[in-house]
DNA sequence: ACCTGAACACCGTTCAAGT
DNA sequence: ACCTGAACACCGTTCAAGT
């Protein structure tokens, strides 16, 4: 017998898709793969850094090949690939959101836009908080969609059409800024 | 004796301010009040209920003067009160924009820049864009100083400087290219 | 109307002890 | 190394009953 980390993390990813992320405690859990919850406390150091684990697997079945060429069609490529890639678990939004805001993981994403952005040629800090700002807006903006999705699903009507539209237009706001800002002090011109 | 839902809204920030969002529970709360937890539930439907008001109560009294005149220097002050709003609390901004995201409260901020910008000229569709865009941004950005913030004062020795002058490049990133989008299509230009 | 008391159905985490 | 069993210190919410 005896449980690897992986097996415990495709445990949970299977009890995230069924159930949603209010389901995935320690206890359901340990009862789902037939073990005593504290057994888990032997492969994870907590629950956060189980948690961590199943967003960087979510994010890893999600991957799919590059073929943008500019820095505007790359970083919008990740972007939907991050979306996509959440939007295929229930929770899978927030629960990639808050892993990302406690530093344990899913830094994948921030670190192939911040590179592409500064291989482009744009200033380190620059690259930082746009690919900061890119990030909030996805993360949030995907939250949205899946609360109003799931939602949707339940009873409601649903209030909120168009979502991909949407998503590329706030995208776009995002990377028209950084284009516009990089040519020169905004404040410099009329 | 008996309380009015402002008296425990009142208790409940208090709460919130000493201790912070992880001891704010209905538990907690009504001993504070000398309460059964049970009793709260005469008050507030459920938890949530009770946390958007709270939210609510801390947008309320972060409340400035306005005295903005153009579009982007009235958006600004209304994300810069709304940091300052959630910075006044631990955990404020979590609170806020979980509150937010149920679409349970905190709703002030979005019909202030939403209506700017619509009495500004632009279109709908791309005001109520542009308007989410905008508080995805400010709910991302200022949960992560109050992290990181909170973190410092713990212990770690803050591996992240300059606050303030993120926020404004990050917000000025979306307004530049709010002003460029609106003066046509992008695609239309070289 | 407002609150009590007790219960229901849960949590994350620790730790001595077993194999 | 990996897991059990039991405990600790909690949760949100419901509901009959009291005043």
């Amino acid at each position: 017998m005896a449980y690897r980390r992986s097996d415990i993390v495709e445990r949970a990813v299977a009890l995230l898709d069924q159930y949603g992320l209010s389901s995935l405690s320690m206890r359901r859990l340990g009862a789902d793969l037939g073990v005593q919850p504290s057994a888990l406390y032997h492969h994870f150091e907590n629950k956060q850094t189980l948690l961590a684990a199943v967003a960087d697997e979510i994010l890893r079945r999600g991957r799919r090949p590059r073929t943008g060429t500019g820095w505007e069609e790359s970083v919008t490529e990740t972007c939907v690939e991050l979306r996509d890639a959440m939007l295929a678990y229930p929770d899978g939004a927030e629960l990639v959101a808050t892993v990302f805001a406690f530093g344990l993981g899913a830094a994948g994403p921030a670190r192939e836009i911040e590179s592409t952005l500064t291989e482009a040629g744009f200033e380190p800090g620059l690259a930082r908080t746009a690919t900061r700002t890119v990030l909030h807006f996805v993360f949030g903006h995907t939250t949205d969609a899946q609360t109003h999705l799931q939602a949707g699903s339940v009873g409601a009507i649903g209030d909120e059409p168009r979502q991909g539209d949407d998503f590329d237009l706030g995208l776009g706001l995002i990377l028209t800024g950084l284009r516009t800002s990089a040519a020169g002090p905004v404040s410099a011109r009329p």
